[in-house]
DNA sequence: AAGTTGGTTATCCATGTGGCTAAGTATTGC
DNA sequence: GCAATACTTAGCCACATGGATAACCAACTT
């Protein structure tokens, strides 16, 4: 996709992927432990994982019969950094107008 | 939508749309002046607007025949929050496996 | 009153998404 | 070797998404 943001905010609009983000939040799991709490097919599952995947948020290794997913957690800051970076621009915004109220009986006509 | 955070991260995932936030950071606007950046039909613009505004991330009123758009921050800050307890219960989960390191002698065997 | 401006509504289209089933491959256990 | 396990690939479907045009309405401007 454009730009890492989109892939990361569409890989987060899913609750089934979120889910799974939580989960491996407390350590990386197989691909089936991962799977049962969710009640769709394991195809569907497994695009959800691509998905994942391709975003940067997990990787995977297969060994033997079984792949194991462990978290990248980094997109989760980068996207962390952007919320934090709006929110101080929008409260910035509300200090200078403070400011400004301070300052209206001279400044403004 | 399922979850409020559904339609808060779809609504982030599309770069026309990230751009509005940013610019509606820094305070109200008309839709007109929102949509000049962007080289896209005034239609499909009002199609981001609307979903921006189905995520709660925006509200508008209309005066006269100009629609003035203004950012809604607290959705921000939800997001954020999820995003920030994630982090934590990843480094928390790093914070014990070390913790575990320094006992390894005596407990694991 | 006529024209311009700022949105709005209605359609349409190609592609993406999230779901499924069916069938296949590769390990591991007996 | 055979069966069970753990994915994997292929294909299908309905609906959502992001884009476009055309036509429309309402409110200013002149």
């Amino acid at each position: 996709m454009d730009n890492q943001l989109d892939s990361f905010f569409g890989a987060m609009a899913d609750p089934t992927r979120r889910a799974v983000i939580e989960r491996l939040t407390q350590g990386p799991a197989p691909v089936s432990e991962l799977h049962a709490p969710h009640d769709i097919a394991l195809p569907t599952f497994l695009k959800h994982l691509r998905k994942l995947e391709d975003a940067g948020l997990v990787r995977s290794e297969k060994r033997g019969r079984v792949r194991t997913v462990h978290i990248e957690a980094a997109p989760l800051a980068v996207a962390e950094d952007w919320l934090a970076r709006q929110r101080r621009v929008w409260e910035g915004r509300l200090d200078r107008l403070s400011h400004l109220a301070d300052r209206l009986p001279p400044d403004v006509s």
